[in-house]
DNA sequence: CATTGTGAACGGATTCACAGCC
DNA sequence: GGCTGTGAATCCGTTCACAATG
């Protein structure tokens, strides 16, 4: 169990484990080593021990992880034994892509709501969801206890649409409106800019920085 | 100039930086300090500072940064002074939306080329790109001398897709699919999880983290 | 005198090396 | 023997504090 604070890298790690352990389970894997999960993810495998070990021996030694146990156990650290609800709001291509995205190939969290209030759009339907317009998503935030938020509406409108779920009681927050926004200190933001990924990119493959530059490694 | 090895995270930020130099540009403001660049992007003035001056000295002591020749420096040590192309695989709802995305709200990489293989979806117009099958990505690479691909093909078939445009001289590669690729040394690979994102995130909306854990601060 | 540029201190994540255990 | 768990050492990015300077 996490004893005092949340050490952040972690936690960017924790869902890539439980992704390979959804998959080793439709392989019928049943143990793996560090090594071979090293080999899946890309991290080291002393990384992957501390990581593991943070929260509990959940290992066996000379054998390895029971890949049952370890999932079962990294669901309920991340939260994700239930299914959690997500709105998103802002359904323009980004936005619509991404939720599609996320119903689809995304068995731990539901999008049950989307949200936006261009004329044309408001009434459509994707995948199931009809989208609504931008006054209703207080209801549906507390109908669905919902804690988390994607926001994927343009620059100017990003910042008003974050103060109104905040205030609806949004705990967190997935951007991808390119800038710098500002939420109360119990507020978690985490921005996806994905113009910039991309721009990075270029800097490596014009500077030719000939190291492995993966971010992951 | 860099010295030896360039430094991972200022990279991250060069780009924001950037964006922000943009906007600023378009608002007529030609001087800016470290501090009013912290505002408008959340890093500490310091840092700030730190990630400039590693690339020389752009600023005035007293003064600030003069906006106009700080974007151009910073256009040159991201290799963005030239429009740069980049080629897209897999024109899935993701991969279109994020061409789209790109095409229209990124000034600095052009998309020259969409490749797909789903007969359905070959011959299909993107915001003015024609969906071309996979086989005609080693003349497109050459012609627009492209260093840059961005892969948003399933899973099952990531890893062959990647050797195949490495082969063809592709030197950095955004990879949405959800798996560890290898690559030769010399080619950079940076993966964008979306599913990882949104999983992190109620992580930290159930356990209820009160420090403010953004990943920008 | 406001603001940059930077060496030094700090902190936290990763790696190393090995003890502990099946 | 092989693999986990972990304290110690290391590495690296950030913050601090202040000297330099237009």
């Amino acid at each position: 169990m996490p004893r005092q604070l949340p050490p952040k890298w972690i936690i960017k790690r924790l869902p890539i484990y439980l992704r390979v352990l959804d998959d080793l389970k439709k392989r019928d894997i049943t143990i793996i080593s560090s090594y071979q999960l090293s080999r899946e993810t890309g991290f080291s495998a002393e990384q992957i021990r501390k990581d593991l070990a943070y929260y509990g021996a959940f290992g066996t030694r000379g054998v390895g992880y029971r890949t049952g146990y370890l999932r079962e156990k990294l669901l309920k650290i991340t939260g994700l034994e239930k299914v959690r609800n997500a709105v998103l709001i802002g359904a323009g291509h980004l936005g619509i892509a991404f939720a599609r995205y996320i119903i689809t190939k995304n068995p731990y969290i539901d999008i049950t709501g989307i949200f936006d209030n261009a004329p044309g759009v408001v009434g459509q339907t994707v995948v199931g969801i009809r989208i609504q317009p931008i006054e209703k998503i207080k209801q549906a935030i507390k109908a669905g206890d919902v804690k988390v938020a994607i926001i994927s509406v343009p620059v100017d409108a990003a910042q008003g649409v974050v103060d109104m779920v905040v205030e609806h009681g949004i705990e967190a927050i997935l951007n991808f409106a390119p800038l710098n926004i500002s939420v109360p200190e119990n507020v978690f933001v985490h921005n996806v800019d994905l113009t910039n990924e991309l721009q990075s990119l270029v800097y490596y493959s014009t500077v030719g920085n000939k190291e492995n530059g993966d971010f992951k490694k």
